[in-house]
DNA sequence: ATTTTGTCAGATAACGTTGTCAGATTCGAT
DNA sequence: ATCGAATCTGACAACGTTATCTGACAAAAT
């Protein structure tokens, strides 16, 4: 276990100042090719890597990204790192994942999480980022951040996301071109941003087709699969159930499907079921699920991509990202009986 | 954007040297007690935070554990970050996550990861918490380390683990118990270390029941939905197929499961299914699965809790420890038809 | 009263890097 | 040859903290 070589090291090796080290490092001008050359070679030599620490003292800069959420969804947080992680890696910068807990003070809690660690910018996950007070702590601090699907202020502030209201009318759409006429709707958590987008969505689809969801299919859920399950009981056991069911995400959408299997109705010859996430579940279930598939680590890739950026003072391009979704018709969906 | 204050503007504050202020903070001794009340009370007043990366250098101490991972099971991974996360949080330590491929030089990806963020230690998750050259690298970085359910060398250092041997024993008696005496097994992931584990337990709670399960009854799988499911074609096609399987885990259950169902045998009346890890999916799937339930998050909380000791320089109570499972006897399981 | 011991507090040096500035060298133009 | 400008290089300070040493003071022992 031999000491890690610091710049010094270098230097010496190679026969310059540590200065000149550092500049070759940094990629800063006014050094000659040969010296550059030199001092790559003893560098890598030594297998030098520079303590993050003592940049992060100096420049302010600790080459560290946030990934905040609160999410219980497991694949979606997953797929989410995975692709910011990514990015990161190859930027030489690193990723602390920090959860939140949106019951408690969210603001304290990341003004914590930033002084304590100064971090050169944060990816704010949904639902946090539609916490007004969180965003505000961040531009107090001056921490860059880029929100994920977030619903309000789009303008106010770099972001990435799909376009919730068209997945959802799409989808919506693809259940009208089955044939189905009677389609319930399992709303997701009023906290979440995209839940009123997707709802828009939906209403915009059927109004299209001249139709009209009535308020009995029309269930609050709240993004689990138990809110899911009860909302398809109370739409599926109703004299005049849904000949379709579309759940604001997949979670839900599984627990509609529970809810069928449990009332006897085959899926999808009785009743189609649709959800929103594509997460991993959905094409495990049988029936597979038709869903939307919003790009999440292409999201979170392109976030840590804009966060890099600001860190190193560019401008970004455009500040307010919109990727495309994509819809997976699956065996969930079917033409209505009769 | 104030800049954040430092320990000397707590010391002039409290009008004591910032040395006294480091003392203080670090709960070191010779400090009178109305001056360490002091001390406390202006950097309570100026939200004071000390700088990270000042202590990571000077101490060589990063306060940053790494978790590494290559795992592609969502749940796993999430909620063992979740439970390293908490007691991270709690000792004012952060979590670096970083995913490692474990198809290439894994050595030199822990290598790159250590030397730039110089983690004080890391935790080590299936399968890598196997991978001998992995644990070579850190042993010669002097990097401290707690591998999670190690299958090979568990007196070599740290791990946290549960009997996967006893667990696979126990479930294995649960169907013995029901009646079933074909029972059918799903190997586990070569590469990983439990895999070989499960396999014992089963085949010794077979054998004290003095039952063999045939050749044609043990498949080999990957960990894998797929793996599981073309597993359970294979054995449910064939003439005399069991009538129970057991899955080294849940994903392989779930394959089977589907399997099953696209052969159209209804589980449990036809075949019991059982799988190991308790995920969600694992609650969540219809009919609910029985299975292992391993603490993944409270491995992951004690794996944390013995570096941030050894990163203290103190000393373990216990290097190897062994955490409880539990067995979820669910609705996958039922006595043989007949 | 004087010394010894112990407790408390401060001054100063380190940690490894980048920023600032000044000095050295090279080159082209007079 | 001589100067100016550009290019290159190095010395030193700075970042915010902890470690080490040294000094001041009080209490206990002579």
């Amino acid at each position: 276990m031999s000491r890690q070589p610091t710049i010094k090291d270098v230097a010496s090796k190679a026969e310059v100042s540590f200065k000149t080290v550092s500049r070759v490092l940094n990629g800063e001008p006014h050094v000659r090719k040969e010296v550059r050359e030199r001092v790559l070679a003893a560098a890598a030599a030594l297998d030098y890597r520079p303590n993050i620490a003592a940049r992060g003292l100096i420049g302010g800069r600790s080459r560290l990204i946030g990934f905040l959420y609160d999410n219980p969804n497991y694949s979606y947080v997953t797929e989410a790192e995975l692709g910011a992680l990514q990015v990161c890696r190859e930027a030489g910068y690193h990723l602390a994942v920090e959860p939140v807990d949106s019951q408690n003070d969210v603001a304290r809690q990341i003004e914590q999480i930033i002084s304590s660690l100064r971090l050169d910018g944060v990816i704010m996950t949904p639902p946090i980022s539609d916490d007004a007070s969180a965003m505000a702590v961040l531009d107090r601090l001056g921490v860059a951040h880029v929100r994920i699907a977030p619903n309000a202020a789009r303008e106010s502030g770099p972001c990435v996301f799909i376009d919730d209201e068209a997945a959802a009318f799409a989808l919506t759409r693809h259940l009208l071109d089955l044939g189905h006429q009677a389609i319930g709707f399992v709303l997701g958590h009023p906290d979440h941003g995209a839940s009123a987008l997707r709802l828009a969505g939906f209403e915009r689809a059927m109004a299209s087709a001249g139709l009209q969801a009535g308020a009995d299919h029309m269930v609050q859920g709240y993004f689990t699969f138990e809110s899911g399950m009860s909302a398809g009981h109370r739409m599926l056991s109703g004299a005049d159930r849904p000949t379709a069911i579309f759940a604001a995400n997949d979670k839900m959408a599984l627990g509609v499907m529970a809810a069928a299997r449990e009332l006897g109705l085959a899926v999808p010859d009785q009743v189609s079921i649709a959800g929103f996430d594509d997460t991993r579940a959905a094409q495990i279930c049988s029936p597979s699920l038709t869903t939307v598939r919003q790009p999440v680590d292409a999201m979170c890739q392109a976030a840590a991509d804009m966060l890099i950026s600001m860190s190193a003072n560019e401008d970004l391009a455009d500040p307010a990202l919109q990727l495309d979704f994509e819809i997976r018709a699956r065996r969930s969906t079917a033409a209505p009986p009769g």
